[in-house]
DNA sequence: AGGCGTCGTAAATCATAGCG
DNA sequence: TCGCTATGATTTACGACGCC
């Protein structure tokens, strides 16, 4: 399966490599204040609601899609983290 | 046991770089599959067990490869042709 | 169709191990 | 010991696909 972008050009090994579009926004890392209120917010649950994402965002100057895709991403760290401490326990 | 246990669980245990020999097998996966260097799932459990890591740690080992190799190729050929030439001599056997 | 879910990844960035 | 760079891990942002 394909994921972002494969190019076409003739013999060089990238060349069917996964490539980000060039439209994608830079990653921009979040402040120190951003990521804590975001962190409360998954403590308090780690799916948001309509109204809570537009209050997120508007609190921490992101947009909707941006918090949107924060608790996607700390829903998977938090699976992956959970993964983890399961299998360092067996055995 | 509990010694090796404590280990993992064990919050911020120091970052150490992975042996020479693990570095060896991923680096032979990596350039014998250069034109789609994404192992699947069982590639992956396969490699993490040839080297002693976790499979996130060869996700994380590949992405690594993958973006700095594209980022400037040049930096890697004499790496790429060492391997290529590995892999021709125990290809033949 | 539309929106949010997971999964796997790109690319940038962080932290520091390890070497000259 | 000091700086620097290489390396492993983490953080944003999406594409692909799934299920209502």
């Amino acid at each position: 399966h394909k994921e972002e972008k494969p190019e076409l050009d003739p013999s060089n090994p990238v060349a069917n490599w996964i490539h980000a579009r060039s439209t994608r926004k830079k990653r921009c890392p979040y402040t120190k204040y951003q990521t804590l209120e975001l962190e409360k917010e998954f403590l308090f649950n780690m799916y948001l609601t309509r109204d809570r994402r537009y209050e997120v965002a508007r609190v921490l100057n992101l947009t909707e899609r941006q918090v949107k895709i924060w608790f996607q991403n700390r829903r998977m760290k938090m699976k992956k983290m959970n993964k983890e401490k399961s299998d360092s326990k067996e055995q | 046991v509990m010694i090796l246990r404590s280990r993992f669980l064990d919050a911020r245990r120091k970052r150490r770089n992975f042996s020479k020999q693990a570095t060896e097998v991923l680096n032979e996966y990596f350039y014998s599959h250069l034109s789609n260097p994404y192992p699947s799932e069982e590639a992956k459990e396969e490699l993490a067990k040839q080297c002693g890591i976790t499979v996130s740690q060869v996700s994380n080992w590949f992405g690594n490869k993958r973006i700095r190799y594209k980022k400037n190729i040049g930096k890697f050929q004499e790496e790429a042709n060492l391997y290529a030439m590995k892999n021709a001599l125990g290809a033949r056997q």
